[in-house]
This record gives C-alpha cells, structure tokens and sequence, in this order.
DNA sequence: AACGCGGGGAA
DNA sequence: TTCCCAGCGTT
C-alpha cells in the first residue's frame, strides 16, 4: 500500500472511531492495570461475557498489589466460570513479578510487557499502545480478518495469532501521530467486530470500503481462509456428589491440567467402583442421578452423575491422582468458590441446594 | 507447527 | 451443528 493510500486509510478509519467506536468499561481507563486485566480476559472471549467478569474483579482487586498479595483460590473464584484459568493463574503470578520487579509499576515497552506471564505478543502490543501510547501493533482475531480483506490476502491465517505477514502489516499501517497507536489498534478491532465480522460483513457500513480489496475482488466475505479445526474428542466421566443437607465434598484438581486449581466432586474417567473404592465407599450406596454433557474446545465431555451421603467422616483420601486436596465445603461457601462451568452443571444435576 | 486449554453467542 | 471469539505456553 502506498503512503497517501496509508493515510487515507488511517484517516477515514480513526474518524469512524471517534464517532463509533463502543462504550466499553474498560475505554478511557487510565490504569494500565485496568487494560491489561482486561485484556487478558478477553483472550479467546467475547466482549459480552468478559464485562461482569472485568467490573466485578477490578472492584474486588483494584490494584497489581491487592491482586500480588491476594490468594490464588481467591483469584481463580473471581475467574470461576470465565474458562481458560490458567489465565487467572498467570496474571497472578505476573502481578507478583510486577510487584517483586517494577516496584508495582506495569511495564511500557512490549519487550519489558512480553516477559510477564501470560502476556503474549497480542497483550503487550495492546498494553504498551493503550496503557501507554506507544507505537505497538496488535494482531488479534478482528486485525487478521480485518487486513486479510483490506489486501486480499488468501494464504491461510495461522490461528488468531495471524501470519508474520499480517503482524508486518500492522506495524507498517501504525500511525506515526503521537499516542495514536492505542486508537489505531482499537479502531481496527472494533471495525472487525461490528462491520467486518466473520460470517457476512457489513460492507456497506464500511467507512473503508473503497480502499478494500478483498471487497473489490469480491473475496471479503470468504477471507481469512481458516484451518478448520478438530472436532472435540469424545470422553466419558463419572462424578461422585457426596452431600448433606449442608455441605458437599469437592477435590482440587492438580494445577497445569484441565481446571487446573479449580475445586469439584471427584471424577474419574475411568470406572465408578475405582473412584468409590478410593474414597471408601459402597457403589451400592450411589444413586444415579443422571447424565449431562459439557463441550470444551478440545473436549466433548459426557459425564454420569451419582449422589450419595456425606456421613460423618472428618477427613477423606485424594480420590485419585488427579487430585491434590480434598474437602468438605458448606454449601453456603459454594458461590464463592473456584468452580467450572461444569461443576456447576454437576452440581445443579445432583441437586445440590444452593448450588453455584 | 500443532496441541492443550473453557465457555458461550450467533447463524 | 459449526464457527470463532481483543491468545498463550508447551512440545
């Protein structure tokens, strides 16, 4: 693309900002932890869902200090349903390398940004625009679909991360404007999410139009070509709910797995009278309750639900290897704590008062 | 380069 | 059903 073809570009793009852009919690924050908490969560998530999430955890923990010194059960509690917790574990640790390393202070270089855990090319590149100014490029999902159109580009885009072709782009169309960087960025993905969107984009509200290719080509609307991906493999579990009328069992799931640090009833996916063995118990004290299905990105998880009673027992064994704690936890204390999605299905299915 | 890692909204 | 979302870390 030639210079003034850049800059018309530039112009028409961030005069479409200004007037309508969204109103999202997190614009015009000025704490550069408040953009980078939200951009971590909106890794792989929509807007839409992330917005309770962001408002509830940034009341809760305002600051990198309060979330260094906050415990990890505390913080994956406030990520409890948002999926992909390792991203609470990582922005956990990060916060503490912020305190520990830059005397609390968020870095502002992407190099400086690109050591924290869990920050990736993509969040450093928006941190270091947004929080800070600089002149940083991000490639998302939206940018990729956004310049895979704009040039026509058909080779297929790896993955949201997008090619090496796509990231030079990006930093080639960057504004040289003082600060203008996090607006550019912003512009770009706000195009991609609500005119240039995957299925049929709305072309004719395109403040860019004329200057796209792809649409000139009349290619837009099946660009990027994408890799299809894999269809989840299919897995058969078994959970035990162990419960009375005031609390219920849960088992920490061992971190660096699936729901790593997260609490539910034990499972296994292998048989029943193993898992039942392993906490001692009679399979014939279990009554069925029923099936349920849970589908991850990489996952079709079909899992049988069995209930049975608490007794008295004080402590209980690991029930398995997934494990690393167990515990009796007061059905009261249950939508506070660190959950899946589908232990709350589990849970609701076994009917558990005052489930999460 | 491919895979593991959640959950949900939209067509 | 299928797609894909303001991705990252590991292998």
């Amino acid at each position: 693309m030639t210079r003034p073809a850049a800059r018309a570009l530039q112009r028409k793009l961030l005069s479409w900002y200004a007037a309508s852009k969204r109103d999202l919690p997190w614009r015009g924050a000025r704490d550069p932890y408040a953009i980078w908490l939200s951009e971590t969560m909106l890794q792989q998530t929509r807007v839409e869902t992330v917005i309770p999430y962001y408002q509830r955890f940034l009341r809760e923990l305002p600051t990198v200090r309060e979330l260094a010194e906050a415990t990890e059960e505390r913080v994956l509690s406030l990520w409890s349903g948002l999926g992909y917790y390792r991203r609470a574990r990582m922005l956990h640790a990060a916060a503490r390398r912020v305190v520990r390393e830059h005397g609390g202070r968020l870095p502002a270089s992407v190099d400086d940004l690109r050591r924290l855990e869990g920050v990736g090319a993509y969040t450093a590149g928006a941190v270091s625009s947004i929080a800070f100014g600089r002149r940083a490029a991000v490639v998302d999902g939206n940018v990729a679909r956004v310049l895979a159109r704009l040039f026509a580009i058909e080779e297929d885009v790896k993955s949201a991360r997008g090619s090496a072709r796509v990231w030079a782009l990006a930093g080639d169309l960057l504004p040289d404007g003082e600060g203008q960087a996090g607006d550019w960025n912003q512009a770009l993905m706000d195009l991609g999410a609500t005119v240039c969107v995957p299925r049929e984009p709305r072309c004719e509200r395109c403040p860019v139009e004329a200057l796209c290719t792809g649409r000139a080509r009349g290619l837009a609307a099946g660009l990027p070509r994408m890799v299809r991906k894999k269809a989840p493999r299919p897995v058969r579990r078994v959970a035990i709910v162990l419960a009375s009328r005031t609390s219920v069992l849960l088992a920490r799931r061992r971190a660096g797995a699936l729901f790593g640090g997260l609490w539910e009833p034990p499972g296994t996916d292998g048989p029943l009278e193993a898992l039942a063995a392993s906490l001692g118990l009679d399979v014939g004290a279990l009554e069925r309750r029923g099936e349920l299905v849970h589908v991850l990105s990489h996952r079709r998880m079909q899992v049988e639900v069995v209930r049975g009673g608490l007794g008295r027992r004080r402590s209980w064994p690991l029930p398995g290897p997934e494990y690393d704690a167990v515990e009796a936890v007061p059905v009261s204390r249950l939508a506070r704590g660190a959950h899946s999605a589908l232990t709350r299905k589990i849970l609701a299915l076994a009917g558990v008062p005052g489930g999460p």
